[in-house]
DNA sequence: ATAAAGTCTACTGAAGTTATAAAGTTTTGA
DNA sequence: TCAAAACTTTATAACTTCAGTAGACTTTAT
């Protein structure tokens, strides 16, 4: 049930892309390590396998750097833990995008696999059901808030 | 956001053990294997460490087995899946039972935790809810439908 | 040209997963 | 008693994943 370096320190890469990027601009990846206090080339990693999935743009030499390949309220929590941390389901026989049978005789009667059923749908409820938009929106929230 | 083989190996037998020991009896770690197609020396250590956390109780010798050390509707998958793969939460710092604090400069305004707290408590929410008890429940209702 | 920035491939040490093996202890039926 | 059945404990090993490093290469602005 957990997510792993890659996968936590994707997902906050993209959010700082989210609130960092000028329009029509570009962050260096540099930057985002620094700010998000994550080793540089151990973010090269994540940041290229986010782009080769189609998540992220980017611009090479001088002042280049990464940018969403899509507005922020249209890229989910969901795409992203999947591209760095495969499949969200706790075990592959519920998974959507990743199924494979399981050892039990039966699936349709198998109470594990229907209890394991709700916990993924639960997650994917969640994940794909907020953007980086939303968690934009959310941090924005809880800063009012504190005050 | 995966669950182990251990976890669910123990899963597996906690709920053949609900379903099949006998009132007051035992049932030998040998015919949870065979039914469940466990290997009986990896089984060996999960049960342990469910015995070991006051999940399971067991008798020695001769017609010796396993057994619940409380009625199936007092254990709750929650419980079984934090013995044997530890925390439910996705990353620590929002994690109930084993809270350890994360990189981010503020907590309370850390986007990526907010949301993966409502993960934790969608998934804590779940298995902490299920009792062996209610798995059984859940076998029961999908054979019967089915027909 | 050259320096800043991204791209790509390969490698590595540590840890975790999934077992298997061996030896030891306790219980109990005959 | 005593030996089989069952649980206990420790060790080990293959395999995979994780987290991070290293280095060569390409592109681009100036």
């Amino acid at each position: 049930m957990k997510l792993s370096k890659r996968g936590e320190y994707g997902l906050r890469a993209m959010a700082d892309l989210a609130a960092q990027t000028p329009l029509g601009g570009v962050v260096p990846l540099k930057d985002i390590a620094q700010r998000e206090q994550i080793p540089a080339k151990f973010l090269e990693q994540i940041l290229l396998a986010l782009k080769n999935a189609g998540l992220l743009g980017s611009k090479m030499g001088i002042g280049g750097g990464y940018h969403l390949a899509r507005p922020a309220d249209q890229i989910t929590l969901g795409q992203i833990v999947r591209v760095l941390d495969g499949p969200l389901a706790p075990i592959r026989c519920v998974s959507k995008m990743a199924y494979e049978p399981c050892a039990c005789p039966d699936e349709a009667t198998c109470g594990l696999r229907l209890v394991m059923l709700d916990v993924r749908n639960a997650i994917a409820d969640i994940l794909d059901g907020t953007t980086l938009a939303d968690v934009a929106h959310r941090v924005e929230v809880a800063r009012i808030e504190r005050r």
